[in-house]
DNA sequence: CGCGATTAAATAGCGCACAATATAACTCTC
DNA sequence: GAGAGTTATATTGTGCGCTATTTAATCGCG
């Protein structure tokens, strides 16, 4: 069950390398870009059964994650914690507002910041959200080395990669 | 410039194992599931200016990519390899159509189904998206090693996670 | 003080991604 | 060969994620 996929099984080597002859650089599975995008959104539908009973979706999940963790930020700085623009987030905050999670209140000392925080209800839904990264880590596919090695490696690239 | 962002460099640990005390089991930075999402998030980005030359975006790439392997695929085929469903692929598809790429027919056998096949246009688009790839892999952080690894793992995990 | 430049957030419009549903074509059984 | 069930695609509606633009507040400089 742990390979069950390609048509090539050859060793990975992609990137402007030697290529076997006949073998298509092009090909869909060599892609890392395409495993990212498929595992992203697998992930995404791994959580979602586990967020609806929460009444949110995975971006307003990792949203309440940055509240939880720094509560009363400006809508920038989550922004900035999530690799969002307001563009992303203003609808996104309106509906967390909406569902009575959190206010949204202009900043006295300077009227263009909006400030975020969090309700009593939206802080109280951090106890049960506790519950959900243990659910979703027995559902993975990998061990612990892989899982802790695969977070790492993330970990860099979103650091390295240029914005 | 390997490491500029976390509050937390501590070896990575988390998924309901020993947690140092008061420290936050959902902090942003230690989820797989963050990590995942900023990643893809981010590559769609590096992506997008050498996919606007090619007048596609990620997704409409990465269905040609399935073309260009096999061409002349049923929709439900291309939603396989791809791992989407029709009420995301037939509008992009239709889109494809728009823009000359491919083209849509109904099976002759069974009604049913659509195949979808590249037209000269699309067929010749290749060429151009041969280079991508190439100019991606030289502005990511990671060094080859870790691009192989990362590959691998991601793989393991898509073919591995429940649908 | 006044006025251009910068900054923060909001808005508008496009294109995924998904769930739920609808439509139409095929298959199977009697 | 008629109706029930199944299959393949399309449609509808919600919520991102982005770009480009807009609005409004603040800052800087003469």
């Amino acid at each position: 069950m742990t390979d069950k996929t390609g048509p090539s099984e050859m060793p990975e080597a992609n990137k402007a390398d030697a290529m076997p002859e006949g073998a298509n650089p092009l090909a869909l599975d060599l892609q890392l870009c395409f495993q990212l995008y498929s595992a992203a959104n697998r992930m995404v539908r791994l959580y979602r059964p586990l967020l609806d009973e929460l009444g949110l979706t995975y971006p307003q999940y990792l949203t309440m994650l940055v509240l939880w963790e720094t509560d009363g930020r400006l809508v920038g700085e989550i922004g900035q914690a999530l690799g969002l623009d307001s563009g992303t987030l203003t609808p996104l905050l309106k509906r967390l507002e909406g569902s009575g999670l959190v206010t949204r209140v202009r900043d006295a000392e300077d009227e263009r910041k909006v400030r975020v925080a969090l309700t009593e209800v939206g802080c109280a839904l951090r106890a049960r959200a506790e519950a959900v990264p243990g659910q979703v880590a027995c559902q993975l596919p990998l061990d612990r080395a892989a899982l802790v090695g695969l977070h790492a490696t993330l970990r860099a690239f979103n650091a390295g990669v240029g914005v």
